[in-house]
DNA sequence: CGCGCTATAACGAACGTTCGCTCGATTCAT
DNA sequence: ATGAATCGAGCGAACGTTCGTTATAGCGCG
């Protein structure tokens, strides 16, 4: 009964009763656990000691391990696909909107750098219907990516491999949770201008086909 | 009567000694479950099934499953660093040389793509000197991708930030696991000649420093 | 009182690992 | 040439621990 649905009783105020600042706290503990162990790698009982509640004070908020991966990872693509198309609404320059994208993707994950992990690097684990619920957000993510980059495509008339371009795109972004340092790189300002000038720069170049 | 060679061995080659092939075989199905479940997912009863050999009997060739994941990862950097170093061997021009260098990696990994993500999914589960040794390892990589664009970068009297862009070549490469599909996307040559456009046009297209 | 929430203690199953043993091939002394 | 001893390779069964999960009883607050 948990988890599934929320709270009947809860009214539009829902942000700060105590059911849901808690539940918001076990999934943060939660998030910081599987960025350090991995979800295989971490036991329930890490989860426990992290958050400072019993095995069974935890099973009163989520109904299983799967469900918890399920509901952090859930409800960190529908904030970060919130977040840009609220960002994306006033742009309207093919350019500056791939731009956008990067610097919404890396200002949202590098706020959230266990997060970002959690959604990279445990990204196949979840089966059955848990899995391919988070596979159709993903999708849509990548879908949102992909429209844009076809988008700055079309009005400059280039010529590349969109599918390889975009993913290659993903991969520099998603892999730098395995690399990033606050106080070596920039910020995400920076980053997601040097990324934006490898990859637009890259496509731009792209040779015209005969 | 005389003692020549003890075993007539019809398939001579006797450089693999039985222990050699088990060994060689185990790694392989080792490799082949990581990449399904993950190290921390899999099992040694998963391997001893996978395999076809009891538990302990597997524990006649490694002594414990973090030295196996050890053995396979630093067996696979050693294979591909030595194949990349025989590959540069014959090219001098700069920008052949990063190109040549993307096309191995990816030669290397699509042939290999279990191997790929044993690699890169399972890249910091390893903790202490086995961790370090891999550590160590993975670092000699880069530094050898960095110093071919960093030779690149010198000889085209280039301005970038070489730390992110070579980790971002990094990024799209070792990403490629997620999404690669053989009969979608094309062989190593075509994705390096793709990757390598968007890459080098990348660098090529950075803003000089004003 | 009743209800939302927590703690204790336990469940069976699965985990990584080890022990003692077997069995065929090889070696060696006679 | 042959029996005894050794060795490499592998097995079945079990070790103690930890896993995800749950039944149940108790607390504090409206």
């Amino acid at each position: 009964m948990t988890l599934t649905s929320p709270m009947p009783d809860s009214t539009a105020a829902s942000s700060d009763s105590r059911y849901d600042r808690q539940l918001a706290r076990i999934l943060e503990h939660a998030t910081a656990i599987f960025y350090e162990k991995g979800y295989e790698g971490a036991s329930i009982r890490d989860l426990s000691r992290a958050s400072g509640m019993s095995l069974a004070g935890l099973y009163y908020y989520f109904e299983s391990k799967e469900k918890l991966l399920h509901v952090i990872q859930r409800q960190l693509f529908l904030e970060v696909m919130d977040l840009v198309r609220e960002r994306l609404k006033d742009e309207s320059d093919p350019e500056q909107r791939v731009r956008l994208f990067i610097l919404t993707h890396l200002e949202y994950f590098l706020a959230n750098p266990k997060s970002m992990k959690v959604l990279s690097h445990e990204d196949d684990v979840l089966k059955d219907e848990l899995g391919a619920d988070i596979a159709k957000l993903k999708r849509q993510y990548y879908r949102c990516g992909a429209d844009l980059v076809d988008g700055l495509k079309t009005a400059k008339g280039l010529h590349f491999n969109s599918r390889v371009a975009v993913l290659s795109l993903f991969g520099m972004m998603n892999w730098i949770y395995t690399w990033y340092n606050p106080h070596v790189d920039g910020d995400a300002k920076v980053l997601a201008q040097e990324i934006g000038n490898v990859f637009l720069g890259g496509i731009y170049a792209t040779p015209a086909p005969f």
